[in-house]
RNA sequence: GGCCGGGUGGCCGAGUGGCUUAGGCAAGGGCCUGCAAAGCCCUGUACGCGGGUUCGAUUCCCGCCCCGGCCUCCA
């Protein structure tokens, strides 16, 4: 079985076949950092993470990119109002973009470059454009001379003469003339008081488009394997970098990966331009990072997700399920050891899921199978078949970066929790002598002392249990 | 207007030409428990509307309605 995932530029669902054996390159569109990050942004790289730790898990040796376009009109004028330079502003963001990456356990990518990175890689491909006589230059702007390109609009299936007809007048801040109002921006010339940098054509700073064309060029080659970014970037960001590439001589991307993108709860794209954002901060603010990443995660990938209260506290019912199994088989099972023939078939559902153009649900159906199950096996105390589906269990959770135990250690190393955890156990076992001469009500008075004080007791097999509320 | 995606049981969310029609949440019933908690079992019979193809369509085709995305910066 291998990884299929669904093409955009193809419009069906094709094999993963790597350019070099055994290595797959990903070049992801990261974020222009202008404003704090909002859980659109999250699901995108939870989505694009389960990718990532999938191709890893299947044996390949993976280059994964994500950019960052740490210059552009946006994060010039918000600097400018809040007058703090403009390198400030994308620095403070870059940041804040990582905080909430690692918040949810996104892997790091194997290189995050930024445009501000690489101008001489940028101005040589547009140099090479030019020369292959797809580009000019005109006003201190380079153009891309869209009707020279063959199989222009091929990505997001646009005719030209629609586009045509749909384009307006010339966009604001361009100097220069376009032969022709569909060519688009390689170079923008300098307007006073913005950051440049020399070029050929005179102090300015890249298009849009030109930079992902650039980068993944650098660092993945030519031709590489999966291209990925949010629906909302097929056109024309996608279609435009095919374009550029294809100008230059690149073979360029193998598979065009979109993913759906985070409504809120209106119904609309969540964005900071429509104002109905919910930050990161805000979400984490009431919901536990892994519950986040559960959520986030949980529908596929190229769907369109609504994130609200709601969803959050069904993620949170769903995940606390997989903790509590987790919790309690592990301290049933001990060091039992674990036989993987008994579990392979839950390992093999999980993996056709993923491999089915990363069937997250049903590799989720697949772990709460496993779940239901464990629990069935740890009511009845089968403990070498107990040990084997936690085992599984575990070890599907931990693809998708939800392992309670070693992905999401409990608050543990506080003086607190070592103290809180002493003053339980001795209302416990207050509990207990009284259960044990039958004097229930004050044993129940006890318990709902812990209750509400925020401590639920269970009674299990293994003895009582206690967590937070 | 053009291009694209979607409308599934109380909710979220998979999927399929008929077969046992995911999974989660919520609800009802049962079991377990001193009582709870946790858990297990059972129940609910859905596929926007109208046609068509078919022995048979939620699944294919046509039309319509509604929602969303892109066509301008956007994950």
């Amino acid at each position: 079985m291998t990884l299929r995932l669904y093409d955009t530029r193809t419009r069906g669902v094709r094999a993963v076949e790597p350019i070099r054996s055994g290595s797959v390159g990903v070049y992801v569109c990261g974020p222009t950092v202008q404003a704090a990050p909002h859980v659109g942004h999250l699901r995108s790289a939870v989505a694009l993470d389960v990718l990532h730790r999938w191709l890893v898990t299947s044996g390949y040796a993976v280059t994964f990119v994500r950019n960052v376009t740490d210059v552009d009109d946006k994060i010039i004028h918000d600097a400018a109002h809040n007058d703090e330079p403009w390198w400030a502003l994308s620095a403070r963001i870059t940041r804040a973009f990582d905080d909430a990456y690692d918040a949810v356990q996104v892997l790091r990518p194997t290189i995050d470059p930024r445009v501000t990175g690489h101008l001489p890689q940028i101005i040589a491909l547009i140099e090479t454009i030019i020369e292959r006589g797809h580009a000019y230059a005109s006003g201190g702007d380079v153009y891309l001379s869209v009707r020279t390109v063959d199989g222009y609009g091929a990505l997001s299936n646009q005719s030209l003469d629609a586009l045509q007809a749909s384009e307006k007048s010339v966009p604001h801040g361009q100097t220069g003339e376009k032969r022709d109002p569909l060519d688009f921006a390689l170079w923008k010339s300098a307007k006073p008081g913005e950051p440049s940098w020399p070029s050929p054509w005179g102090a300015g700073r890249p298009g849009w488009h030109i930079e992902c064309s650039a980068m993944a060029v650098e660092y993945l080659g030519e031709a590489f394997d999966i291209h990925a970014g949010g629906l909302d970037l097929v056109f024309p960001h996608h279609e435009n970098e095919i374009a550029q590439s294809a100008c230059a001589g690149h073979a360029f991307a193998r598979l065009w990966l979109h993913h759906g993108l985070v409504t809120a709860a209106g119904g609309e794209k969540m964005s900071k331009s429509l104002g109905n954002s919910i930050t990161v901060a805000e979400a984490l603010a009431t919901t536990r990072p892994q519950v986040l990443r559960y959520g986030l995660g949980a529908a596929h990938y190229r769907s369109s997700m609504q994130w609200s209260a709601d969803v959050a506290a069904e993620a949170e019912a769903a995940y606390s399920r997989i903790e509590t199994f987790v919790r309690n088989a592990g301290d049933a099972v001990g060091d039992t050891e674990v036989d993987e023939a008994l579990s392979k078939a839950s390992w093999d559902e999980f993996a056709a899921a993923l491999d089915d153009d990363l069937g997250v649900p049903q590799a989720l159906a697949a772990i709460h199978s496993g779940v239901r199950a464990g629990n069935a096996l740890l009511a009845a105390r089968e403990l070498p078949a107990l040990a084997a589906t936690l085992a599984v269990v575990r070890r599907m959770l931990a693809v998708l970066a939800l392992d309670p135990v070693d992905q999401w250690p409990a608050g543990s190393g506080s003086e607190l929790t070592r103290v809180v955890d002493a003053l339980v156990a001795l209302a416990i076992e207050a509990r207990g002598h009284a259960r044990d001469r039958k004097d229930y009500a004050q044993a129940d008075a006890l318990r709902d002392r812990l209750t509400a004080a925020g401590v639920v007791l269970e009674d299990t097999a293994d003895g009582v249990r206690w967590r937070l509320s």
